[in-house]
DNA sequence: TGTACATCAGTGAACGCGCGTTCACTGATGTAC
DNA sequence: TGTACATCAGTGAACGCGCGTTCACTGATGTAC
């Protein structure tokens, strides 16, 4: 059954949408090729049509959501990011959140390709976070950026994997009180 | 074969030692059971006489590395310990290193009982600092304890993940200058 | 415009491999006499 | 103290399952006439 060129590029769409928010639900070992597509709404079989293998599909997975989530930090300082990072609200939803937070650590041993998308994504944020961070100078807003971003993407993932509500709580509020008092 | 009790504590302890390095260098699920006896020195069958499964390893052997982590700490201030976390040895060498940069996302779908054992360290960790932290109040000394520490195991994740060691550095260095400067 | 045919995206069964787990067996330890 | 035997930690083959990947097939699309 062949099908239009649209709608081959619409399923190949949905299915880099699947993985996205699969894979940070989730991981990328614990999500099968087949879970992925049938979340997209379609058979395993047809995978290797779209993706040469899965190693492909989780670079361009990750490329896919970082420029979905590089567009929400323009146009905001910090501080107001920061806010909305580190709510309660992007803790319990990480499927469409920060792809750093999410999986961080495992794109640590992620093939070359997720780590090269990851780190553009990274020079580009703090890049952007440098200009408009507090700081007198140049280099006082780039380190503002840096550690700024750190401790953003520290304590989510740590309010993340922490047993302790009242505990994960207060890492999210604390951190973001201490961003304001730069 | 049967061994002497001091020999089967010994061996336990191997296996431990060895998962604890494993799974920080390579991720849980990257390692196998059959890995880490062999690097005990071991064969895999033998694995079930000391573990009831390997979420059962995952656990105890995160307890094991965090109870070895916890004892550097001690004695030293805030800014101190970030000298030695934020350094390029660290950042080179997950293996022996803190589990939370090393497995932080992956912990985050890992069992109850890992994630028990990292909270557990983390109070504690937490509650040291705020002691060393620099604050006049108790509670300042808390939430720079608290943002300095996700800036630590944030920035120590990022420089590992990117692509680039000139951003890798940067990454350790302006963070560990920021500490300095709270 | 209508019909016949080639294309090719998607289907689902099958393959092979790795891994967690089990189990019958081995042989050194340590206990009973 | 020395000998016979029961115990049990470790061995390595085997099992079963899930997953990444392949492939012969299907049938709607779109092209040629």
């Amino acid at each position: 059954m062949k099908i239009s060129k649209e709608q081959v590029a619409e399923n190949r769409e949905r299915i880099l949408e699947a993985a996205a928010r699969l894979f940070r639900e989730r991981g990328f070992e614990k999500v099968s090729v087949a879970e992925v597509m049938a979340a997209a709404g379609l058979t395993h079989g047809g995978f290797y049509g779209h993706f040469a293998s899965k190693d492909h599909l989780v670079a361009q997975s990750c490329h896919h959501a970082l420029e979905q989530s590089a567009a929400k930090a323009t146009k905001k300082s910090l501080r107001a990011y920061g806010e909305t990072y580190l709510s309660t609200a992007h803790r319990d939803d990480p499927g469409t959140g920060c792809v750093f937070a999410a999986l961080g650590s495992e794109a640590t041993r992620a093939p070359e390709q997720t780590r090269h998308a990851l780190t553009q994504s990274l020079q580009r944020q703090l890049d952007y976070f440098g200009k408009v961070a507090p700081g007198k100078t140049a280099a006082a807003r780039r380190r503002a950026a840096i550690a700024g971003w750190s401790s953003m993407v520290g304590a989510l993932m740590l309010s993340r994997l922490v047993d302790d509500p009242e505990l994960s709580d207060e890492l999210l509020r604390e951190t973001r009180l201490a961003l304001g008092a730069d």
